[in-house]
DNA sequence: ATTATCTTTTAGGTATACCAAAATTAATAA
DNA sequence: TTATTAATTTTGGTATACCTAAAAGATAAT
């Protein structure tokens, strides 16, 4: 297998188990990496055959140890790209996914630990995402969605699941940017949309976009 | 075709035609490719039939307008990036090539020109090799190898064509490195290798060190 | 418990990018 | 010019990473 293909798999595998910490079914694996379920199904049994994954036919996969380390490995690059290229670069935070897509397949230690000593091994990206340090240790937070949030309660945006510029721009726009302190007025019972005030505004989302941002009750 | 194997491909016929301008032999395509001679010939058809080369069947084969624009972009990339590496990152010039060989395929156009931009928009890479600008104009210098040097003659040291890491380790111990001056005293007759007097000292180098050190006459 | 639905797997294909061996063509030397 | 050698192309593979359609298995609904 192609060790761009390997990577895909295993990051992709590893970001659906680390949400729910279960094994990943085939399905969302195909839905994530835009890959039809019988290739996944191939993938997966080789993925398994290289000790990568352990993968149990019509239950579900999990990354064993290798598979995980290799896994962690590759989401720090993916991490310590996004913040050099928005720190060091001048990027904006809805540029980075898709350029870190590509730089996090080149794989070089020393060049990594460089990026990340000239950030100053920094914690977080620029999405709020933990960043593993070359031990592949790292903070595990238990924030929530704000999908999950309660009416006449405040709390403050840790980070976005969705990096795609289209979301990224949305937010910003509307000035939920990370570190934004927001309160929660009311819940709609029709459609889940939510009233939140947020740098002395009145905001209304819709649930989707509630279920893409990771908050922390205050 | 897959793009990295385009960009591998027409960097290489750039490279190797503009030493000597003349036509790319399959041969030569496929031993600086590690790629076997009857897979070169399928490649050369099809990058014909995508209008990047205008390939002659037993002749040989050169780049299009539109292919040179393209092997123009991925030789900036290239050497940017290992100028990058060398002036911001702290690597050692023997050290970028390889990684310089993977990162030239991230393809951003905006990343590339603040790269350049940050390192003042460099005429020349660590190996001394001339950086094309965003236009794709560059210094195109005519140097010649040290091979060709005469008895008795002084040079300066512009640039290397082996990009190895023995090899480049090689002239740092002898502290043959861009910039320095040489005085040719003798070369010999029986097997080509010369006699020159470099940083104080005597050294005897082989045709085959000579051969991958581009100088200027003084 | 049976049907309907959704998920996964199998079976059979395609396209890409390689390779080795043989056949052809070109270049060089006798 | 005719061998001899070298370069190139053709032919007939392989491996990877996808795909579609159909079969099989699992889940949920009646
Ligand atoms: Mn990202
Ligand atoms: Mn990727
Ligand atoms: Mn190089
Ligand atoms: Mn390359």
């Amino acid at each position: 297998m192609r060790a761009e293909t390997i990577e895909n798999y295993l990051k992709t595998i590893y970001n659906l188990s680390s949400d729910n910490r279960a094994v990943v079914t085939n399905q969302r694996l195909a839905d994530r990496l835009n890959i039809n379920p019988a290739s996944v199904t191939e993938a997966l049994r080789k993925l398994h055959e290289l000790k990568y994954v352990v993968y149990e036919k019509s239950y579900g996969t999990r990354l064993t140890a290798i598979g995980s380390k290799m896994a962690i490995d590759i989401v720090r690059r993916h991490r310590i790209w996004e913040t050099y290229l928005v720190k060091e670069l001048g990027f904006g935070w809805d540029e980075v996914h898709e350029i870190a897509e590509e730089l996090e397949h080149v794989k070089n230690d020393k060049l990594i630990n460089k990026l990340a000593e000239i950030l100053g091994n920094p914690s977080y990206d620029p999405h709020g995402d933990p960043i593993p340090d070359a031990k592949g240790k790292f903070q595990k937070n238990k924030f929530i969605s704000l999908q999950e949030a309660k009416a006449k309660t405040s709390y403050k945006i840790m980070g976005v699941s969705d990096h795609s510029p289209v979301f990224l721009k949305y937010l910003e726009k509307n000035q939920l940017i990370i570190g934004a302190d927001i309160f929660v007025k009311d819940v709609e019972e029709v459609d889940g949309s939510l009233l939140i005030h947020c740098n002395k505004k009145d905001v209304i989302i819709t649930p989707k976009v509630a279920g893409n941002l990771i908050v922390k009750a205050l």
